[in-house]
RNA sequence: GCCAACGUAGCUCAGUCGGCAGAGCAGCGCACUCGUAAUGCGCAGGUCGUCGGUUCGACUCCGACCGUUGGCUCCA
């Protein structure tokens, strides 16, 4: 019987009998042979050694397919967990998958694994890998493999196991002594891994559960040869130098404070950059019709409870409690401590008694009055405003007790009321509302880093209420806006998210098509490669997620389009149709940057700090050779500063090589170096931060040059 | 919020066994008047994150809290 396998070129090979995926790579070829790691059978990843008995697509993988990589990164994942049960034989192993750029292993060990302990493990590592072990796969039956773990003491193992679904196969891999519960599949031997490094370790728990073990999640990554290797390496150097907190403080942009946690300070720099994001965003969206408001910070919870935040994000939130509670301070519970006391020297005879029984056991002014409130009935009556939060915390309730308010963490319930304001006709549709107001989210404090995650930030934010024919035709066009704003920056956009209905949606199933056809439909009209999160919408409504990518690669979800249908039935918004009759709008949240914050530490790395022209917080500098040459110097950037250019001088007693390299560190596009020739010709001598010197150029000559390049870019 | 690590001058980082707090850069002053990535000399700079405990004595050991970082969870 013979059998015919179609390569991923198109062409046939035939075989006499069943073959091994690795057999059919050595007909190929010797050196796809050594270079293979395992097949795509039918689009089914399977280990070399799997035996072909019928006729299939196959394609032989190696580094350089992702498949091929994600397979070498899974095999030295059980690498690295070998050589750590080497190293700490009663080791617990629980899982270890592949990820996008390595993998990881949670490994329970007493004391924990920590990365002083990284060489020795890629030594051992090392070691397994040049003992060159075969990794074979059994299968086995469920009971077969519980007692196989059982008997190795890996607990983890055996609750993995369990939560294998009934009928599906059990399989293990087996490289020497080790052996680990595993879908596969593998590289043939332990030799096929080279090039790999351990990068950190973090505490994971047990089924990511607070409450059960802690364990160990060592990270590692691995690729097809060292110099691959090397270059990873490298990236993840080169992203560190450009971390945009570093960058922050060295450009000196924005700073956070440990009494602000979670809030960016921005500093003039900073702000400038911030406030030049703000402005074309601004100008953008008055250009596409969107009409932009600016909203209160604070309202009262009544507002949040309509829209359904006080019930959903509530946790989020800061809740302000108006004026109606203040926490009593060391002088004012003396204060009142001594106050109450001299009260309960009047009070009746018996209450008296108790109260002064148990003054004489408090030392404390806390704890006396403490005593007081809780011993008299009488006074805790007469003071029904003072209490004991908890042990020596005193709450004074002054007034107005109903009135909570909270700082708002989204734009939408506000702008619901502007809808509202007024009787809409379906004319006024699509009516575009935006918003740069500021947000709190009292996000996580373990969550919080830098710019990318923080508690106060703005975003580029609107709300269209429309009618849902215009759902497709609006939404092309906030693509068309997406895909402008990225493109000056030079963020590569990637591809797109298309979440549909999850399990828990309001609505009823029929609008939830419609509107994610709308979507699809606009997706597919700007010729847009996407994918479909088939349950990952919000409950109120299908959304759009923007990828893009920066200068490292590396990929960042920024823009986001939700439509919903829960905010217009909550607020009631209706609007007049052409037939007269009452309609309720659909609303569209989008933002483009999303917040300022997030997509400025993006924007940040993905320059490295070098802002373009248009973006940069300072401009030019004008350097002077020496004292003599100030004047000029001065009088060359009060002409750019005329002009409206972010330039400055540097007039110091300095070497003029001294002042170029800290503008040079300083980022500065353009740097003017003025000196007798300059001066005498009404010249400037133009180094430019990328190219150098440039030679000299007339101050009109730059002027020109400077004010094309400063314009906005969209 | 949870786990771990970390917190020393504005920044980057030393600080031995518990015994007087250190460097480079930045800052300030003076001299030099300079032509494309660091001129020289000098000065100043510290509640060693905060509070408490142990000790004759704490930057150092212990505890709590605050903050940062990595991860988890969350969010999207």
């Amino acid at each position: 019987m013979s059998i015919k396998l179609t390569l991923p070129d198109g062409s046939l090979r035939e075989f006499d009998g069943p073959v091994t995926a690795g057999e059919v790579a050595a007909s190929i070829g010797a050196g796809l042979a050594k270079a293979a790691l395992a097949a795509q059978v039918d689009g089914r990843t399977v280990d070399l050694d799997t035996v072909i008995d019928r006729d299939a697509r196959i394609a032989i993988l190696t580094s350089r397919q992702p498949e091929g990589l994600e397979v070498l990164r899974h095999s030295c994942t059980h690498l690295m967990a070998q050589a750590v049960k080497r190293l700490w034989p009663e080791a617990m192993l629980e899982d270890g998958p592949p990820t996008e750029d390595g993998f990881w292993y949670d490994i329970k060990t007493e004391p924990p694994v920590s990365p002083e302990d990284f060489a020795r493990i890629e030594q051992t590592m090392g070691e397994i890998a040049k003992e060159n072990l075969p990794i074979r796969r059994r299968v086995l039956d469920r009971d077969e493999a519980a007692r196989l773990f059982e008997s190795r003491g890996e607990k983890y193992k055996l609750d993995l196991i369990a939560r294998i679904p009934e009928g599906d196969t059990i399989s293990v891999y087996e490289q020497g002594e080790f052996i680990d519960l595993c879908r596969g599949p593998h590289v043939p031997s332990t030799g096929a891994l080279r090039a790999f490094k351990l990068l950190s370790v973090a505490g994971a728990y047990w089924k990511g559960d607070a409450r059960n073990d802690q364990l160990t999640r060592i990270r590692g990554t691995a690729f097809g040869d060292k110099k691959e290797l090397k270059e990873y390496l490298d990236l993840l150097e080169e992203a560190k130098k450009r971390d945009h907190r570093k960058l922050g403080r060295d450009l000196e942009l924005f700073m956070h404070h440990e009494w602000a946690p979670g809030e960016a300070i921005w500093l003039p720099k900073g702000n400038t950059v911030y406030d030049t994001l703000s402005r074309m965003s601004s100008e953008l969206h008055r250009r596409e019709g969107y009409l932009e408001v600016f909203t209160p910070m604070l309202f009262k919870k009544d507002l949040f409870e309509v829209s359904g935040h006080w019930k959903h994000y509530r946790d989020d939130m800061f809740i302000v409690p108006g004026q109606e509670a203040s926490v009593l301070e060391a002088p004012e519970i003396a204060d009142w401590a001594g106050r109450l006391a001299t009260e309960a020297a009047g009070l009746a005879a018996h209450e008296w008694d108790r109260v002064r029984g148990a003054l004489e056991q408090a030392g404390s002014a806390s704890e006396r009055l403490s005593v007081l409130l809780a011993e008299s009935p009488t006074l805790s009556t007469k003071y029904w405003n003072l209490f004991e939060k908890k042990p020596g915390e005193f709450v004074l309730l002054t007034g107005h007790a109903r009135e909570v308010y909270a700082i708002k963490p989204m734009n939408c319930p506000s702008h619901m009321l502007i809808f509202r304001d007024r009787r809409r006709s379906y004319r006024e549709l699509p009516l575009r509302i935006s918003d740069q107001g500021v947000l709190h989210r009292n996000e996580d404090s373990g969550a919080l880093t830098g710019l990318t995650r923080v508690r106060q930030f703005c975003q580029d934010d609107a709300h269209i209420f429309l009618s849902e024919e215009m759902i497709a035709e609006e939404i092309a066009r906030v693509i068309g806006m997406v895909r402008r704003v990225y493109q000056p920056f030079g963020l590569e956009f990637c591809r797109v998210y298309l979440s549909t209905r999850p399990e828990k949606a309001m609505g009823s199933k029929e609008q939830w098509t419609r509107a994610e056809q709308a979507l699809q439909q606009a997706i597919e009209a700007n010729g847009m490669d996407y994918r479909i999160n088939a349950g990952d919408g919000a409950f109120y409504g299908p959304k759009i997620d923007f990828i893009v990518r920066d200068a490292l690669r590396r990929e960042y979800q920024v823009a986001t389009i939700q439509l919903d249908y829960q905010l217009p039935a909550r607020f009631e918004l209706k609007y007049t149709a052409a037939d007269g009759s009452e309609k309720m709008p659909v609303v569209v949240h989008r933002a483009i940057y999303g917040s300022f914050e997030r997509f400025l530490g993006i924007v940040i790395e993905h320059f490295a700090g070098a802002f373009p022209v248009w973006l940069a917080p300072v401009q030019v500098r004008v350097l002077s050779i020496s004292e003599k040459y100030v004047d000029y110097a001065r009088r060359v950037n009060e002409v750019l500063l005329d002009d409206g250019v972010r330039s400055e001088v540097d007039v110091r007693d300095d070497k003029v090589g001294a002042k170029i390299r800290e503008a040079q560190l300083q980022k500065i596009p353009y740097m003017l170096v003025v000196g007798e020739k300059e001066q005498e010709t009404g010249s400037v001598a133009v180094r430019s931060r990328e190219k150098g010197d440039e030679g000299a150029m007339t101050l009109d000559a730059f002027r020109t040059r400077i004010g094309a390049e400063k314009a906005l870019a969209f």
